[in-house]
DNA sequence: ACCTGAACACCGTTCAAGT
DNA sequence: ACCTGAACACCGTTCAAGT
């Protein structure tokens, strides 16, 4: 038999002190992730949310569970996007919006897209679960836009999530404006969109 | 006066035996880096080439300016292979034939892209000397295929650097084969590129 | 079931003593 | 001018004791 890999994620305890520390816990992670990266001080994390270390560990074992943890509820909000446009707009114009915000997500804060990338393909790492649901979500649009004959026929959903990570990455790096990241993908999309021809 | 910042950059000792640890030292941090990513421990190049933790402070200061060490010469092979392309080839090949260089050379090891993209504007970084002479070198192979059409006139050499430092980093961190790492660059430059009209 | 914080481990960095 | 390695500092991680 193969070894199904059972990735650690995160509980919310059912005891109301637990949740409270659990919730605490999140709210510092994510600003001292937004602050300083992913590699954020946990000591740190713990005394601004007025627990001992012992605490945090108890709840997020690994760092790679509480970044999990703390990102959920974003990377949800962008798989639900994903349905959302293909309701309402235009097969292009809904993958070229769902890949907008996937930058966004993506570099939330420095380090994520790192984490996020590695899950993609990691079974037994926290993120898997999400990722794959963001994966599916992209490879969807993709397809959809695909068949409507406006994406290049040849471009594979793993390339498209190269594409996002990449400028996800260099948004995270240059801590580039919304104008600057709104160019970067435009260069990618046209990069992968079919050109129409001219009048 | 505005201040200047003067950064650090390791110099090959006079002395025989300083010479020599000097030298041991770098071609034990080419592999720790090549193996472990730029965060490789120190203690264990210290100790790979055959000198006591304070030898290598003595020379490099600081983790960057061991990796400013270590990367110097491959990236000026990349400044003179631009000259070379620019006399040898027509403008759009000169420039793609580079960049596919450029993108190998960024990431020779896990971690170096993030380096060269933060040194890139950030001067009083020991890298920022070379990164300066690449980005000259990568503007001039920009602004000749932007002159003979071929390239969109509105993108600069800041967006350019973006393209490929974001190439690079999705090498590193997906570790893509030769093919994978060809193709990806290939979606960058049709993104840039003046499509000619059909027949 | 959950919390605390001392204790341990690891590693980066400095510096006094040495050649 | 260069080398050594003990000492210090910092931080991640564990775990025995407690509620």
């Amino acid at each position: 038999m193969a070894e199904t890999p059972v990735p650690q994620i995160a509980q919310r305890p059912k005891r109301a002190d637990g949740r409270r520390n659990y919730d605490a816990l999140l709210v510092a992670a994510r600003t001292a992730f937004a602050e300083h990266g992913s590699d954020a001080s946990l000591e740190d994390i713990a005394h601004e949310a007025g627990v001992a270390i012992g605490t945090l560990y108890r709840h997020f074992p690994t760092r790679a569970t509480l970044v999990e943890a703390a990102t959920r509820d974003g990377l949800e909000v962008l798989v639900s996007h994903a349905r959302d446009v293909a309701d309402r707009l235009a097969p292009l114009t809904a993958l070229t919006d769902w890949m907008r915000h996937a930058v966004v997500h993506f570099s939330t804060f420095r380090g994520l897209v790192g984490i996020l990338a590695q899950s993609m393909y990691d079974e037994g790492t926290p993120s898997h679960a999400m990722c794959a649901a963001m994966h599916t979500s992209g490879a969807d649009l993709l397809r959809a836009a695909q068949r409507a004959g406006e994406v290049r026929a040849d471009l594979t959903a793993d390339e498209l999530f190269g594409l996002l990570s990449g400028a996800a990455w260099v948004r995270e790096t240059t801590r580039a404006g919304k104008d600057e990241t709104e160019r970067f993908i435009e260069l990618v999309i046209e990069g992968i969109a079919v050109r129409t021809a001219g009048p």
